[in-house]
DNA sequence: CTGTTAGCGCTTTCAG
DNA sequence: CTGAAAGCGCTAACAG
């Protein structure tokens, strides 16, 4: 409460009780040695006094705050609100409150988050963030807190992680294209980070020189729009497969290919890389390449709360996305 | 950090500098009066070392955490992901960081949560929660926690507000609708709040009786987009305007009736009360009440900073919405 | 400019 | 079953 002093101590309703510190100690943290009627005694005054306890200085003296630290480069993606809130609710199962460490991209932040990270002294942190490298990894790592690691694949001694794995599946669906003739057209953007950039490596690794390229776009819907509108301007039917690494800007190009008359998926495909919600509100649907991100956090934070309880038997859960053909393919 | 306990406290950069604790405690509060010399010295070995302070530790001893609690329903919503991501960026500004209170929409989960916001000791709040009532609101109040509060109008000694107004903008649109002979039709949802019932019943005050109805759905794409898949089979051309809550609801509809066949908006119109990136996604783009969230966190973020250094001047922000015609009406 | 010391609010032995 | 007392890691007077 930042400021104010006037908050009721564990003090006060010990006194007003009647009783000790240690007394009302086992009362709040449900100890079974307290007689009954002490029990309700100190209870009572808990409820007359208002009386809340400290975290902090609970967590100081247990050396446990029950927060876990979620890091994450931003919230405004579909896809990582549900991954948090996956994370969120089984967190509140356990009883874990989560605390955010947004990195936005930077790597200047990102050295801060960490830091923030470590004094803030959660029980423990999963990682979903491309910005990160090993080595900021390994400082975590180092600082003891327990880790899972979202699409990077680490594991240790109190670390876990979830591998992600998109190439394998887009690769299968985009060769079929390729193989009729079609231009493959792989759209990056400068943050959409290393896991799409490895993604499109795998997937160009299986398809034939020259049968696909790669651009670099801003990462916004509004100016992947208007470029694309420009592009489509000039390239009226090259009848190309252009991937996008989320389906919002998937849509950007299916509805600047489409609100300049050409037809999708006759003239233009579109394939979205990470499927989420737009995928299926979009006219054309956008075929892409699913994954259940509130799943993904469910299990990232029922991994961290088996980690605390040293009881994490796989440290590794791979996860594979699964293709999903929509209207914005042939294939 | 949990569990662990062989992190570098104070004591020991103290003792392997040469200096107390104090003059350590000095360095990393930066201040002034520590000779270059030394503070270069402790500088060193707390590097050296990989001394993080302790938070908690910090928090206690000067009552202060550096800790915004955020209150929502859930982070699964476009609109609300925006505004987190406005307080984020400028708590970070401030040097807060921000803990989530994750309501999910239950009154149960509610009184828990805010019990948690007293326990973890915030320096401040923000709220943007129909869930929460005055009762609640106050409970937080009496805490003495400086708050502010999004969507309802309090204030008070440490609590400002911004208020949200759609029902102006939205009557006035849908006022012409209505004259010309077109039946309203209001879309709650069981989850949609008080917000959205206080808006339609402004609004409703200001329609002809028989003019308007009123029916409850689901709070899910999906279901919304069945059920209404089934509407419009029976009903073709009733040429009714929906109002939706929010834009992916709105969706829904409009994907229903284009699905089918029925054209929007010539056979079916649809608005969102709220608008976020579907709105300009979708095909008809659907017509929005358009506020932005995330001026609206930064705003408030900066209100609550702006209490905790007690220099909040205006306590009440009215925001209001503004009607933006895209092509899911006529109007 | 630097060190000493008394807390911050709570938990946790250890006695009784 | 209950109380006394030490200590978690840090800050903030107060001396010097």
């Amino acid at each position: 409460m930042g400021i104010y002093k006037e908050r009721v101590t564990i003090y006060e309703v010990a006194k007003a009780a009647g009783v000790s510190l240690a007394t009302v100690s086992r009362v709040i943290n449900n100890q079974s040695n307290v007689r009954p009627d002490t029990k309700q005694k100190v209870e009572e005054t808990i409820a007359r006094l208002g009386y809340k306890p400290n975290a902090l200085a609970q967590g100081l003296a247990t050396n446990r705050t029950t927060n876990i630290g979620i890091v994450i480069p931003d919230v405004n993606y579909v896809h990582i609100s549900n991954l948090l809130s996956g994370m969120i609710d089984i967190g509140k199962i356990y009883g874990y409150q989560t605390t955010l460490f947004i990195t936005k991209h930077s790597k200047q932040d990102t050295r801060d988050v960490i830091a923030k990270l470590v004094t803030s002294h959660v029980d423990g942190a999963v990682v979903f963030d491309d910005e990160l490298d090993e080595e900021d990894i390994a400082n975590i790592i180092n600082y003891k807190i327990p880790l899972v690691v979202i699409g990077r694949d680490v594991i240790g001694e109190k670390v876990g992680c979830i591998t992600i794995d998109f190439a394998k599946t887009l690769a299968a669906a985009l060769k079929q294209a390729a193989e009729e003739g079609k231009k493959i057209e792989f759209v990056k953007t400068a943050s959409s980070g290393n896991m799409t950039s490895r993604t499109y490596e795998e997937v160009a690794s299986e398809l034939k020189e020259g049968s696909y390229e790669t651009i670099t776009i801003t990462d916004s819907y509004h100016e992947t729009y208007s470029s694309f509108v420009d592009y489509f301007k000039k390239n009226k039917d090259d009848n190309k497969v252009f991937v996008a690494p989320r389906d919002s800007l998937a849509c950007a190009i299916e509805n600047a290919a489409t609100d300049l008359g050409l037809k999708v998926p006759e003239n233009v495909q579109v394939v979205s890389v990470f499927g989420t919600k737009y995928s299926y509100l979009a006219r054309p649907t956008i075929s892409s390449c699913d994954i259940d991100m509130y799943e993904v956090g469910s299990i990232a934070m029922r991994m961290v709360t088996k980690i605390l309880k040293d009881d994490l038997k796989e440290k590794k859960f791979p996860f594979e996305a699964k293709f999903t053909s929509r209207g914005s393919t042939k294939f």
